[in-house]
DNA sequence: GTGAGTGCAAATGCTTTGCAGACGT
DNA sequence: ACGTCTGCAAAGCATTTGCACTCAC
């Protein structure tokens, strides 16, 4: 479903009443709103982004009521969340193809790589320790090639 | 240096500042008390914890002098600063060898993983993106073995 | 009608910052 | 003596919470 056009936004909002509902908690216009933006604009939005993103619609929702949604949307296993470092949180529609994120500590770019990178580590993990890692949205945090070619330039 | 007998601390003290001289930065009591707090309770500290500890000592540090001094330790390269999920950020001494972090998401406990398992991953990201991913503290979200067998147990 | 969901405002927790004074060099 | 570092208090930011009201069921 995520992924899905843009465009035809009533046929997304039904499609969406209907997860909310097969899984037995109430649709409200708030929630399809911030589904909505999750799955129109996918990629990684902040609180505060879904925010501005639903204020656009008619009474903006309140940040409070974004939070306390996504975190509802989490736990109903609907939607990831990411802490990519300092800044905000960010949120992401369960259903794109698993991938984690390299981080850049100068620059702040995010790159997004395939999850086959880090299935292998996975793997160790588990059976080593019995820990299974979470497939989707690690952050690994690092320097990225811009940077790095920057540096080299300096000296 | 670190890994260091908890002994012994005026021994420790100098040997810190001959480090901090090195460096061409001013040695201060507050510096060396975080220093020291970092040496003789290896693991990772929290800023909060940190000035716990040296409360022990004469006049206790400000916090907002404990984040000072870990950032400039930080900038340095004396101290590396991990930011396990939602909490607090945690600080430790480089110097120690080179681990990562399993955090469980059930129970919050943080397992330690040698880099050895990461250093395969490091080399793949460096290869294909040429980001260059810092070989310490990395925090791999999951679940862990003990939250794992509950889960079944329960089912 | 009832309880879950919402808006609002205030509180929280971690971290940063402005400023005046203290102290390492 | 100079400039850096510190303490203090206040601000900053993301997130959470208490409470009264509203709305989905």
């Amino acid at each position: 479903m995520p992924g899905m056009l843009p465009a035809n936004e009533p046929q997304l909002a039904s499609a969406l009443s209907e997860r909310l509902r097969h899984l037995g908690v109430r649709v409200t216009p708030q929630r399809l709103f911030v589904l909505e933006a999750l799955a129109v604009r996918s990629g990684h939005l902040t609180a505060e982004e879904i925010m501005r993103w639903t204020a656009r619609r008619s009474p903006a929702i309140n940040l409070a009521t974004v939070y306390r949604t996504l975190d509802r949307l989490v736990s109903l296993g609907l939607v990831t969340q990411t802490d990519l470092g300092g800044g905000a949180a960010t949120f992401e529609l369960v259903g794109d193809s698993p991938h984690h994120h390299l981080v850049c500590e100068r620059c702040g770019i995010v790159t997004e790589v395939d999850d086959s990178l880090v299935a292998a580590l996975r793997a160790q993990v588990l059976d080593r320790y019995g820990f299974r890692a979470q497939s989707r949205h690690m952050a690994i945090f690092g320097t990225c090639r811009a940077c790095l070619e920057r540096e080299h330039a300096v000296r």
